[in-house]
DNA sequence: GGTTCCCGCATTTTT
DNA sequence: TGCGGGAACC
């Protein structure tokens, strides 16, 4: 067993077969004290306490790697929990790649979610759903939403069918059904929340689905309901680890917690300060509890950064001192000096776009004194998204590259959503809420006067809204052109689905394929073991049977099918025919969308994991720098980073104030703290004094994180004219409004701050231009025909050498031109801390 | 049944 | 200021 997959290319073969011998664990070496104590503590509860920075990825896997290779346990003994999928697969390519290629994927590592609906399909019974149950998200959960409050009488004006939706989100967080909701809330919602709650919790069941927040709460409520389901599963996870601990809400905290009532092995990762969530249920709590939760708990802290300098570092660290409630943490590094965090004030917010825009491609040039940094190695972070339209724009007009993170996710949007709606009517005909969807789109000539009929006629026979509709057509209810229309798209999914029936399916993807044990009797129960537990993605695979001769279609493979689906439907000409700009952009999505289908078996293994595709970050050839938002930088890093908008009101957030008070005011901090401790070598804050404010200007004044900024690892750069008399066009265009607002500026204690740093250099004549020096040396370090490593491109070979850059065939990127101080030996490539 | 217009509203986001 | 949703209008 390696540390390396690639090991022959560069160690030699005969030499590593000699090293694994005299090195049992290789996953242990580089560690430092902490990190190898957080690995080999194995037994009893263990709380990692891992700063930003500080290799808890690296220990986490490590620590995995360690439970497996010491035979503790099995692969699928192990419970790992993630909150996303990324964060999953990168997981399980680490300790992968630790183990070598021996080992079996491990079926418990995933997300909350994942595992939640694993354990659900087994035990839908005991909570009145059946095990081929659906999983709505946001859109279908509003939409029944809107059917309920209608059907409550209820004015759809006033009470919202998003607030409804976030209020039951909320209770389903700290794990309330519709009676536990404690009467301090049962005013909500005009009174009726509760009654509301029910409503929708029945007709879910109705609809065999259930939602996001349904995924844990249903699994919890087995537990407690049911413990020899629980103790069946408590005795399988006899190692239990849990990532980002600090954003764990109550639900997913009890269900961690009965898990591990047993054995007691939970290993909980995560960092109080970089608790961000606590708008969507997370308890920071939780964390800070751990060790009253879990009697006998170690901490163990890992406080050595491996990814900042010293004065970002001490920055964020004097930051973060002012909230009260941590456990604390003293992070430190062995990197010295390094640049100061910087401070610019602003007049507005397009200057400070400008400003960014120059300031970045003087970084990508290498004027600023420092290394020369690729647009792909900075990155704007932002309080809120409506921040980002300025440097959009700005950008637009020099022409700088940049790539947004996040905005409407893949799956969220318009197309894909009717075409994974057109999916799941072909999976699962009975899908109401899909058949809702997409019976008009495109246009059918079914219009409010024929769904309702179809809805009547479904609700007195009791069936599915399809069969409703089939009955509508036969019966004559719905006739003409309309009825046509309908009775085709009636047939169309009818050979669509027995299209999909006739395919072999993997084992355990839905109730009819389910095992003949019946979940929930104790003796069938208990004779399972961990690996009857198949996962229904990678388990049962079709191999060549992928081909499949069937009426009309032949041969067919679910890609195919997918396409079929979608012509026949006549969703793919209802784009072609669309002359709106958006159209081509939406075609292309639908064919990303078929592309994404090749990775799964089938139709259903995609609609289950349909999230996986959300990630599709497509490798751009072209550098970019990065604009996104501080909750979606958390987890990466950049060695340089802006940090643009820092006033009060904005950041921190009025509303979050407002709202949530000094707890709100602590989590912004947090956030603050999160931005900061991104940043590799050089973070910039800046603030403007007036910025545009849905369409009104508005007078801003600096953020009182600036102040809480620790003096001696900031400098303050001086924006041209502050000490001159004010900014002069600018000024003098702005108008009366505008200068009462610089005159309110300028007496604001924020830049009397200012002036008061900015004692020594006038920072706004840039610093001296140092040369930029080819580093030779760090192209001397390769050779043609080096394996290494990139941290974007992932591994490659040397091709060639040319002036400071190296060409680099890699692995999964193709072949780059990289500047070779971005390059490691692939050796050293474990060593980097993510 | 489809289009257009107007009003209200406006963090952060994963599953 | 700009977007989305609902209502009114064609």
């Amino acid at each position: 067993m390696s540390s390396f997959d690639d090991s022959d290319a560069f160690e030699g073969a005969s030499l590593s077969a000699r090293a694994m011998a005299a090195r049992p664990a290789p996953y242990l070496d580089g560690l430092n004290p902490a990190q190898r104590q957080a690995v080999e503590t194995l037994d009893g509860p263990v709380l990692m306490l891992a700063g930003a920075g500080t290799g808890k990825t690296r220990a986490l896997t490590a620590r995995i790697a360690h439970l497996l290779a010491r035979g503790q346990a099995r692969t699928n003994e192990v419970l790992a929990v993630t909150f996303t999928n990324k964060a999953a697969r990168e997981m399980k390519e680490r300790v992968g790649r630790l183990m070598g290629q021996t080992v079996e994927g491990m079926p418990w590592m995933g997300t909350f979610h994942s595992i939640s609906v694993k354990i659900l399909r087994r035990h839908a019974e005991l909570v009145g759903l059946k095990s081929n149950f659906t999983i709505l998200d946001t859109d279908d959960q509003i939409r029944l939403m809107k059917q309920i409050i209608a059907a409550a009488n209820i004015d759809e004006k006033r009470w919202p069918a998003r607030q409804l939706a976030g209020l039951i989100d909320n209770w389903k967080n700290r794990a309330w059904g519709p009676e536990q909701v404690p009467s301090a809330e049962a005013s909500a919602f005009n009174n009726v929340g509760t009654e509301l709650y029910a409503a929708y919790q029945a007709r879910l069941l109705t609809l065999n689905a259930c939602d996001f927040g349904d995924l844990l709460l249903h699994v919890v409520t087995i537990f407690q309901n049911h413990p020899d389901v629980l103790e069946q599963y408590q005795r399988w996870f006899r190692y239990i680890l849990v990532d980002e601990y600090q954003d764990t809400n109550v639900a997913q905290y009890l269900w961690l917690r009965l898990l591990a009532a047993k054995h007691k092995n939970i290993c909980c990762v995560g960092d109080d300060d970089q608790s961000i969530y606590g708008w969507r249920g997370a308890e920071v709590g939780n964390i800070l509890r751990f060790e009253k939760d879990f009697p006998g708990a170690q901490v163990i802290r890992l406080e050595q950064n491996y990814r900042s300098t010293e004065h970002i570092l001490a920055a964020a660290s004097g930051l973060i001192s002012a909230n009260a409630g941590r456990l604390g943490k003293t992070l430190w590094t062995e990197a010295e000096g390094g640049e100061k965090v910087r401070l610019i004030g602003h007049w507005d917010g397009e200057e400070e776009a400008r400003w960014i825009g120059e300031e970045a491609e003087a970084i990508q040039r290498g004027t600023r004194g420092m290394e020369p940094h690729s647009l792909d190695d900075q990155a704007i972070l932002v309080r809120a998204s409506h921040q980002m339209r300025a440097f959009e724009d700005r950008f637009l007009t020099i022409g700088l590259p940049y790539r947004v993170i996040g905005g409407p996710r893949f799956y969220e949007r318009l197309e894909i959503r009717d075409a994974m709606a057109y999916f799941r009517l072909a999976v699962s005909p009975d899908d109401d809420l899909a058949f809702e969807r997409v019976v008009n789109t495109p246009k059918r000539g079914l219009g409010e006067k024929a769904q309702q009929t179809i809805q009547r006629q479904a609700r007195e026979d009791g069936v599915s809204l399809l069969e409703g509709a089939r009955y509508a057509v036969t019966s004559g209810q719905i006739g003409g052109k309309g009825g046509a229309q309908l009775r085709a798209f009636v047939e169309n999914i009818d050979r669509w689905h027995q299209a999909i029936s006739q395919r072999p399916r993997p084992a355990f993807s839905s109730a009819t394929d389910a095992p003949s044990i019946i979940p929930g009797s104790d003796e069938a129960w208990t004779a399972l073991e961990p690996d009857d537990f198949v996962d229904s993605d990678d388990g049962a695979v079709l191999e060549d049977e992928s081909l499949v001769n069937l009426g009309g279609y032949s041969p067919l493979n679910h890609v195919r099918l997918a396409e079929t689906i979608l012509d026949e439907a006549g969703y793919t000409a209802m784009w072609q025919n669309d002359k709106t700009p958006e159209a081509p952009g939406r075609l292309e999505n639908l064919k990303e969308l078929v592309k994404a289908l090749e990775s799964f078996d089938n139709l259903q293994g995609f609609l289950e994991h349909v999230s996986l595709i959300m990630d599709n970050d497509s490798e751009d050839a072209e550098e970019k720098i990065t604009i996104m938002t501080l909750h979606a930088a958390k987890g990466l890093e950049f060695p340089v980073v802006f940090l643009p908008g820092w006033e009060d009101g904005l950041f921190p957030s009025q509303r979050s104030m407002d709202e949530s008070g000094l707890r709100g005011l602590e989590e912004e901090r947090r956030l603050a703290y999160v931005g900061i401790t991104r940043a590799e070598e050089l973070c910039t804050i800046s603030f403007a004094g007036n910025r545009r404010v849905y369409g009104q200007w508005q007078s801003q004044l600096p953020s009182r994180f600036i102040d809480e900024l620790p003096a001696k690892h900031v400098e303050v750069l001086t924006p041209p004219g502050l000490y001159g008399g004010g900014y002069g066009a600018a000024g003098m265009t702005a108008g009366i409004e505008d200068r009462a607002a610089r005159a309110d500026v300028y007496n604001s204690p924020g830049w009397k701050r200012l002036q008061e740093r900015s004692q020594t250099r006038p920072v706004s004549q840039p610093r001296e231009a140092r040369n930029v020096v080819i580093d030779l040396d760090a192209v001397s370090a390769f050779t043609e025909g080096d394996r290494v490593f990139h941290q974007k491109f992932g591994y490659g070979f040397v091709e060639g050498i040319e002036g400071d850059k190296l060409e680099v065939a890699f692995d999964k990127a193709g072949t780059k031109h990289v500047v070779a101080s971005f390059i490691v030996s692939a050796d050293a490539a474990d060593d980097i801390p993510f």
